[in-house]
DNA sequence: GCTTGACTTCGAGTGCACTCGAAGGTGCAC
DNA sequence: GTGCACCTTCGAGTGCACTCGAAGTCAAGC
């Protein structure tokens, strides 16, 4: 845990500190393609997590947190990696991804009144409904 | 799909219509305990939905939507068959799953407001962050 | 009376996203 | 120079929630 010399990137001990990843998973993402590039190794062999690596995986969680499934966040990574030329591919994806996060948000928030409803009634403060 | 007699009840594929759960699930909810009772039988031995179970079902699937586990739906459950007595403890089960809903929203939320501030950008309408 | 189609039970299979274990390498602390 | 924590790869295992297939039953329609 060194941070001697001029940052280097960080350890896959400390990316998973900042993410909430476990190393486990970050290895997992990194082998399923769902990193932008590989992560740059130390002269041993070991990942060291640039800011973009860091960044990108903020992202990354974002979609998944969402609901993304792992296969779309590789096709998104894979097009954001494929560089200039395909923006409007990847607005589609994302606009579609929006969209479905909106609506299961608005569901949820139904749900969520109902359930807090029920909550009302065992407190005993019913509120005819 | 006789609607004749005095309504027995649903069929499966009319409680699944209803419900928006597939036959296979509605069967697989009762097998694992997540009705209140077993569901009534025609005499040809097929299930019969009443409004109550419909109802319960609509709750169930308020709960399983927001992300209770199937086993704590199976815990909710059992508690409310057992009948009067516990309502303390339901009131603490349904509790301890709005708040985390609750949480879960807000965070949610937040991812949501991100991925639009990238579709902006893609966009073209950057909104400087 | 025979086909049709929806139903029954049971147990096994699927898909997703991790999660873990094994076997081995590396480098700092003492 | 040895112990130790932490890293590496690889492939296999896990947990959850369905989802399906097989084999058989039943009621209605022709």
């Amino acid at each position: 845990m060194s941070t001697t010399t001029a940052e280097a990137g960080l350890t896959i001990a400390q990316a998973s500190a900042v993410t909430g990843l476990s190393a486990h998973t970050l290895r997992y993402y990194e082998r399923d393609g769902l990193m932008l590039d590989a992560v740059d190794r130390d002269p041993g062999g070991r990942r060291r997590y640039s800011p973009a690596d860091i960044s990108w995986t903020t992202m990354l969680t974002r979609l998944r947190a969402t609901g993304m499934p792992v296969s779309e966040v590789r096709r998104y990574a894979a097009l954001v990696r494929a560089g200039d030329g395909n923006e409007a591919e990847r607005l589609a994806l994302l606009r579609a991804h929006r969209d479905r996060v909106r609506t299961r948000l608005a569901e949820e928030g139904e749900h969520l009144a109902a359930i807090e409803a029920k909550v009302a009634i065992y407190e005993g403060r019913a509120t005819g409904c």
